[in-house]
DNA sequence: CTGTTAGCGCATTCAT
DNA sequence: ATGAATGCGCTAACAG
């Protein structure tokens, strides 16, 4: 009859007529021990079904084989995808992954950071704001590596993934102006979000190029299609409405394209609609929508990538120490299809995956 | 200056003059400590900043405060939502959520299961087979609670829960009955799925009371647009095609309807088209797509609540032992919109969220 | 009400 | 190449 409780390193010191010690050299790689003595230990191992407790390896200073992912939404699709590819590394190398929800919360988000600070060996955060103090502070005092994805940490040298926004708004923009739109609204809610600012500011600076007056709207409600019908509402309802719309992520540029439809607005002979962020069925509305699409699964393959190279780092010899700009910049492309104007183009699915040479690293951009 | 590491319990009894059970004593609830004590030590924690180490709690046999979650997909909307809506709850009993994807690979399950159930209090699992039998086993020999949900678990007594695909099934194949259609073709992948199996059952049962011949195609490949135009041309080339598709699952549904949208057939009056399983924008498509429904929020929410009432009582009094039908069975709902024929009906997208009212529990089903 | 003490299961000195 | 002994931080008997 076997034992109860789980079998523990004694249990099979024992069964193996052996000290605790060879039992733990040998679940540790083996080394030093001698052939036949690690067969005996495999074959009591196995006969006993013992696997190591990890509370107490965790106890005596081991890594816990899991990291931490702080993320405002697991339901967002974009989140949701970023957290699939990082659960996946994160199993090749061993480990698993805890995933916290924030709501962009901040205090939820500090709340989840200290409830994983304490059994994790990293985390992997998608923070709401880029510049709050007590968030870079605590970030930045903990003693496990922080990799942060989305949105950059500005305030203190963690390292992070996230995409060109600022360009890709600024291409889209252009693009509009190129049709010819010269009042292109930009909508979109969550302002206060580093990488909506950067898309405000490469709007701006496109509309700006091209002598045109910025029209923002970045009224902080815009949660559901009603609530986004209304504020379209004011705007068409304007002497002088707005031609195009650049909805500045993609819940923002569905919203719109339910307002406009409820509208009757016919698009985008009537007005254009471009939005930031791609979405499932894009490509199947008519119009299908015009969007910036961020390589979601590099940017997720890429944070995780960083953190265990960091864990990495942390057991051996003392990392590479290139401070400063330690953010990387993914580049997002510009998928043009109907909604901007440009007739039906070649149905382009979100299923189709980028292409990995459309993408690199921009260390420094000197535009920004 | 203050300590180094992290300050620990015999670091705050110091401080606070006290011995170690006391603190212990207070940060487990505070009982049996005079009010003085209390104080003194509570102020000892916030001087030190002391939190105390999980990994200790857990060798001394503590709960860990973690539940894992197993799903096929966590980017798949269905999965993403549930596990936002149990991240949620575990949060209410203090507890972690880590989650772990499959994608519906039983050996990565198992895998899985291997790695959790020594580190977390219990498991949440959406099934890739209801009845693989290593599967069922070894969920079953588990020291930990365990709740199904998506997919039953058909060869033990684990609790879980689903929705009626039978009814609701065969709901939606009566609704396009009801419009007249004769040849209704129900297709989709992953047909050895219960949840998938229960809903051709439900089209089939349906098919028969209209004495129809049931046309199903299960063929494993429906993974891209591609694969299913591909089969559906199959189909439509036939002499007497199909005058309606019933999609087994929302992406199935997707896929139909591009691919009818490429051959250039209107929907519907060309071909009617249904599918199971919501999705967003499927009322923003032209035509807006009739689907099942399911309350996959319920579904999340109750599976969580089922697993921390298992823990719960397994710390307190013994379980109320409510052997044999512990399988929740929720009501999807259908809801009616363009792609069957019906005509516009008002738009119901999929962010006006269920009516709680409209679901409950099936404890027995006398149509199964 | 409070303190002393003994492990939980493991990795790790330091011996041999 | 191997083993005995120690302690990681905490909780729970068991005294007081």
């Amino acid at each position: 009859m076997t034992l109860r409780r789980q079998p523990t390193l004694s249990d099979v010191a024992l069964r193996a007529g052996v000290g605790t010690t060879t039992v733990s050299r040998v679940i540790n790689g083996g080394d030093r021990v001698s052939a036949k003595t690690l067969a005996a230990v495999n074959h009591a191992i196995a006969e006993l079904g013992f696997v190591p407790n990890l509370a107490a390896r965790v106890l005596k200073g081991e890594r816990s084989k899991t990291i931490g992912l702080i993320v405002p939404s697991i339901a967002d699709p974009f989140f949701a995808s970023c957290a699939e590819v990082m659960q996946k590394i994160a199993r090749g190398f061993g480990s698993l992954v805890v995933v916290c929800v924030t709501g962009n919360e901040p205090a939820l988000e500090l709340e989840n950071i200290e409830s994983l600070c304490r059994r994790v060996d990293g985390i992997l955060i998608a923070p709401s704001q880029s510049s709050s103090a007590p968030l870079n502070n605590r970030l930045a005092n903990l003693s496990i590596p922080v990799v942060s994805f989305d949105q950059p940490l500005n305030k203190v040298d963690i390292p992070g993934v996230v995409t060109n926004n600022f360009h890709s708004a600024r291409e889209m923009t252009r693009h509009l102006l190129e049709h010819g739109y010269e009042r292109i609204l930009c909508i979109g809610g969550e302002a206060n979000f580093h990488t909506m600012l950067e898309r405000v500011r490469g709007y701006t600076a496109a509309m700006r190029e091209a002598n045109q007056f910025p029209l923002v709207d970045t009224a902080p409600r815009f949660r559901s299609d009603e609530e986004t019908a209304a504020v379209l509402a004011r705007h068409l309802a304007g002497r002088r409405p707005p031609q195009a719309i650049y909805g500045l992520k993609n819940t923002t540029a569905i919203q719109t394209y339910n307002a406009l439809q409820r509208f009757g607005l016919r698009v985008p002979q009537e007005i254009a609609l471009a939005g930031h962020d791609d979405f499932l069925l894009a490509s199947s509305l008519r119009p299908s929508v015009t969007v910036v699409q961020q390589p979601v699964e590099e940017i997720g393959r890429i944070a995780a990538r960083l953190l265990f190279e960091q864990l990495a780092n942390k057991a051996g010899e003392p990392p590479p120490e290139r401070r400063g700009s330690r953010i990387m910049k993914l580049q997002s492309k510009l998928v043009i299809r109907a909604s901007c104007g440009c007739g039906e183009a070649e149905p382009t699915g979100m299923l189709s995956n980028f292409r990995r040479d459309a993408q690199g690293t921009v260390p420094r951009d000197p535009d920004e």
